[in-house]
DNA sequence: GTATTTCTTTCTGTATACAGCTCAGAATGC
DNA sequence: GCATTCTGAGCTGTATACAGAAAGAAATAC
């Protein structure tokens, strides 16, 4: 779940798990697509042992599946686990959010709040949607840090990242128009007050996603891997 | 995070992995302790090849941690930890509740409350503290995968695992007092009437640990690990 | 033309080999 | 006696080898 500590050398199989990790979380492996272990090890220019591991980590990681005599499989990509997923994400920073209001120091929100400030700048400016995914990433992940439970984020983290390229297709870049973060600052502005309730229903109704909205942002995404791939 | 599809034929990876998740659990593998794998390779009669792959899959479970060139650990046992694991426990909890309250069928619902009976004449007359702690997670995990979200099944039996060893040691027998279930369907009535406030609170407050109970309940867990080992 | 079976090829699952690094303990200098 | 360096055993990290199983292609029966 948690990603290897940083601090050590880099091994090999901490390069192909963060590597890897990230093609299936791009889908630059197919969903259900089969991955042929002795091809990708020549791709990656490895044995097959480091990568094995690798992949070993990313099925427990949720981002591949394994099937005993069959391999390893990138995961496949539905509307029902997409809406799981964004679930869990609810689950998880509504209840961060509770012991944020309960635990976190005022001048640790004022820290978001200064930051919000300074990206807010910059999220006008980037036409990147990966770019402005990732600050939005950064906001939602040092909120859930105020709660101080390490166990949320790394859910929060490894979440994030079997969603990111759905989220990204889904991005609208009319999300760009200013005032895009306003949202961000309703709820800051709720913890500072430490006012659970209007805290909680607005990270709510932010994060959630509608059926409907799943079902076509994942057609979006299946539209743009294959036409990719030609 | 998920355990591996169970239909296919069992691979000594699949077998290892079940069975040093179980080692890792029950603290059989001593907090913060080393793995060496050639000598648990001799032990479990398997090459190193099987063993570091399945030891792999446990870094993600969070059950392992891992260090570049020192090889692998068991996590360490922490009352910090352990609260961390039970708040992330009541969030998925809640949220599956939520969604349970809005989307499981009367019939799926009465069928657990049936279920409640007749476990609670073999909870009565059960010594074995594995066997009721067994009870207790098929009751939550029953309620869970109501919410017909598999993410959070997969994150509760994740998070289950992690704690079932400081909960069997936490578990006092005098809990198994006649009535000792009542809490279960105070939480099933509540989901009966589709009374949400009610409902998660009753859950909350049935999952919540006190800091002080983390502390005790780690203290007891060590002195049983060690004590057991001598 | 379709379905079935056989056969070949390829891939997976596991063991083993070996290079390089880590760590404990001995030897040495002070 | 204490700190430091050296050394060697043992361990980890990765590559490679090989057996058995699965997938795909060709051939055959109908």
């Amino acid at each position: 779940m948690g990603p290897t500590d940083a601090s050590s050398p880099e091994s090999i199989v901490d390069r192909l798990t963060a590597q890897l990790r990230r093609m299936a979380a791009d889908f630059e492996i197919k969903p259900e697509e089969r991955i042929r272990e002795g091809e990708m090890a020549k791709r990656l220019s490895v044995s097959r042992t480091p990568l094995r591991e690798a992949l070993n980590r990313l099925v427990s990681e949720g981002y591949l599946t394994f099937q005993s005599g069959q391999g390893f499989f990138c995961r496949a990509l539905t509307p029902e686990r997409i809406l799981d997923l964004y679930e869990a994400r609810a689950a998880i920073e509504c209840e961060a959010m509770r012991h944020a209001i309960a635990r976190a120091s005022d001048a640790a929100i004022a820290a978001i709040a200064e930051e919000l400030d300074q990206t807010e700048l910059l999220y006008d400016q980037t036409a990147d949607r990966l770019r402005l995914l990732e600050m939005d990433e950064a906001f939602h992940m040092a909120l859930v840090r105020l709660s101080g439970n390490r166990e949320f984020e790394n859910m929060l983290a490894n979440i994030n990242g079997r969603i990111r390229y759905v989220r990204m297709i889904g991005l609208k870049m009319t999300d760009r128009a200013p005032g895009r973060m306003d949202a961000h600052r309703v709820i800051l502005r709720a913890l500072q007050a430490r006012d659970t309730g209007a805290a909680l229903s607005a990270l709510r109704s932010h994060i959630e996603l509608r059926q409907e909205d799943a079902t076509q942002a994942v057609r979006d995404a299946f539209s743009q891997i294959y036409v990719r791939a030609s």
